[in-house]
DNA sequence: ACACAACACTTGTATATACAACTATTAAAA
DNA sequence: TTTTAATAGTTGTATATACAAGTGTTGTGT
């Protein structure tokens, strides 16, 4: 399905406007399909990015400004992704003793049970999409969008 | 910046992975460039959407569910996105006489005059990114993300 | 004609996002 | 040393998203 057929687009549109609205549904299908997947899990898709940074850290607490930047959504609300964990017994919050502005953010063992069941559906998730793509091609999707990102 | 750059990745991931967290993190780029556009026009992105799809209808109004299947993200509020557009003046909203259940909305002049002025800018906007890509390399990354979207 | 399902839209609730203002702590400058 | 600036997080407000339940209208089957 084009993306125009997506959107029901009555004019021609050029392949820069294109590209974008591509994008974007792109983004749209996959997070809902992603949200399926999560979803009897009580958990949303940036709080389980959160858990999977966190796992990432092995072991090492992170900063909430850490987690800040390795969010891809980097306006999201961190304190209140951690706030939601916290509720869940996913996660750990400790005022960091060398520097009392900081905050210690740590996976429990609940959460890291939690990432574990869930890590075969992520990678089947990720592969349903992959596979539509020859391996050559999923690389050269990668280098294309990190060129159209340039200087972004 | 590649996408492991970009989110501070410890690991290696393969490229269905890489994939992924380059489309979600590219959509975010552009939301991101395109919500500083339209700041200062009091338009949230989803709402520009909809005065765009009311543009394209050539003066006849379309019904909620019309807007709604045009819209790249299909779970939006379309009720609520029409209220705010409605507050600003920039549409119209009557009950259909032909069939009481539907709405019809309409752009205003008042909305088509705002598309107007933003239309070189979102124009620019879309060419910022599109030049990044070489015009033939534009049309193959519109045709690997349809083809990575194939029965979704 | 009546009951009932389907349709088109609205409303409610919880959560998420965007962005600015605010608190507390630490570092730097005067 | 005192003031100021920078850093790290939190809180508040408005809007947006996700999803379920609700309202009114129209179409269908008996």
């Amino acid at each position: 399905m084009t993306i125009e057929e997506v959107i029901k687009s009555t004019v021609k549109m050029d392949n820069a406007k294109k590209v974008i609205l591509n994008i974007m549904y792109t983004q749209n299908v996959i997070q809902d399909h992603f949200n399926e997947l999560i979803k009897p899990y009580d958990l949303s898709g940036e709080q389980y990015n959160v858990l999977r940074i966190l796992r990432g850290q092995k072991g090492k607490p992170a900063n909430m400004c850490v987690i800040q930047e390795r969010m891809l959504a980097k306006t999201s609300n961190t304190t209140r992704l951690v706030d939601k964990l916290l509720l869940k017994d996913f996660v750990t919050r400790n005022v960091c003793p060398n520097n009392r502005r900081k905050i210690e953010v740590s996976i429990t063992q609940k959460g890291l049970d939690v990432l574990k069941e869930l890590d075969p559906k992520v990678d089947e998730h990720e592969q349903t999409f992959a596979n539509n793509l020859k391996p050559e091609e999923l690389v050269f999707l990668n280098q294309l969008l990190e060129k159209y990102r340039t200087n972004k």
